[in-house]
DNA sequence: TGCCAGGCTTCAC
DNA sequence: GTGAAGCATGGC
């Protein structure tokens, strides 16, 4: 099937660090597994995308996945005008939507991203799915699985808390659906969750768009551009995707200097 | 070799 | 509540 997108770049979506395990086919063009399911995608004009998937399944799968009824141009024009960095952030980051991922692999992918590199991160998380493309479930971690057969294949010190985060996940299923400051601090009681990586789960695997996750990149633009402090304040419902902009921004520009 | 990576837990103060 | 040490692993 065939569908019309504003405001949407495979390739940039597919380097914006959050999502692990899409596959790039060519220019704007991969396959997704992802909701169970496995997309292929490409974009062969900015405004046109080609699926092999029905137009219902797009309707009612994708077009979620893809955050496609959030209208992204109204949030690149509420930038505080006088705000040049974020402005520019923007505009080079202008196709990135927020993805509405699955949320055990959201949780699973974020606890294993901790203190790790995104090549790194893709490799461990390749490694656990294994070559069936399907993401295990918390409850095929919990029963399969061990920690230590979680730290052979990379994750480190982080295979306590992966394991450790599947059987309680298994146990309790997802959360019930909470506003972001009860979500967040929900998600935290998770060993090996903290503040930045709840609220990586919260953008990404329940659509909570007030979360803006400070890592390192993020902190050191803070510190550069905003005196410390970034005002969500005033991007109460869009937070996250401005962080995801200032993101892909300030990476691009570094991946850019080191190639020259 | 030392530093860094989409940080967190633990412990001291 | 804040600050520092320790934590696995691989790339540079």
């Amino acid at each position: 099937m065939q569908a019309a997108v504003t405001f949407f770049d495979l390739d940039k979506i597919a380097d914006s660090g959050q999502c692990f395990r899409w596959k790039k086919l060519g220019r704007r063009h991969y396959r997704i597994p992802a909701m169970g399911r496995l997309l292929t995608i490409s974009q062969p004009a900015p405004d046109l995308i080609e699926a092999d998937c029905t137009q219902e399944a797009w309707d009612q799968i994708w077009q979620s996945y893809f955050d496609l009824d959030t209208d992204y141009n109204a949030i690149r024009d509420a930038i505080d005008p006088e705000d040049h960095y974020l402005r520019a952030a923007a505009h080079e980051a202008e196709g990135i939507r927020i993805l509405r991922q699955d949320l055990w692999e959201t949780m699973a992918s974020f606890i294993i991203s901790q203190n790790n590199n995104i090549p790194r991160i893709k490799a461990i998380i390749g490694r656990l799915c294994g070559p069936g493309e399907a993401f295990p479930s918390a409850a095929a971690i919990a029963q399969d699985k061990s920690a230590a057969a979680l730290r052979q294949i990379g994750l480190g010190y982080r295979a306590e808390y992966l394991y450790e985060a599947a059987v309680r996940y298994a146990q309790d299923g997802p959360p019930q659906k909470m506003a972001y400051p009860d979500a967040r601090k929900h998600l935290m009681d998770y060993k090996g969750v903290g503040g930045k990586v709840a609220d990586c789960i919260c953008l990404f695997g329940l659509g909570l768009k007030e979360a803006f996750p400070i890592d390192t990149w993020i902190r050191r633009i803070t510190d550069a551009h905003y005196a410390g402090c970034f005002p969500v304040e005033r991007y109460l419902q869009s937070a996250g995707v401005l962080q995801q902009f200032m993101f892909y921004y300030e990476r691009s520009v570094v991946v850019a200097m080191q190639s020259k």
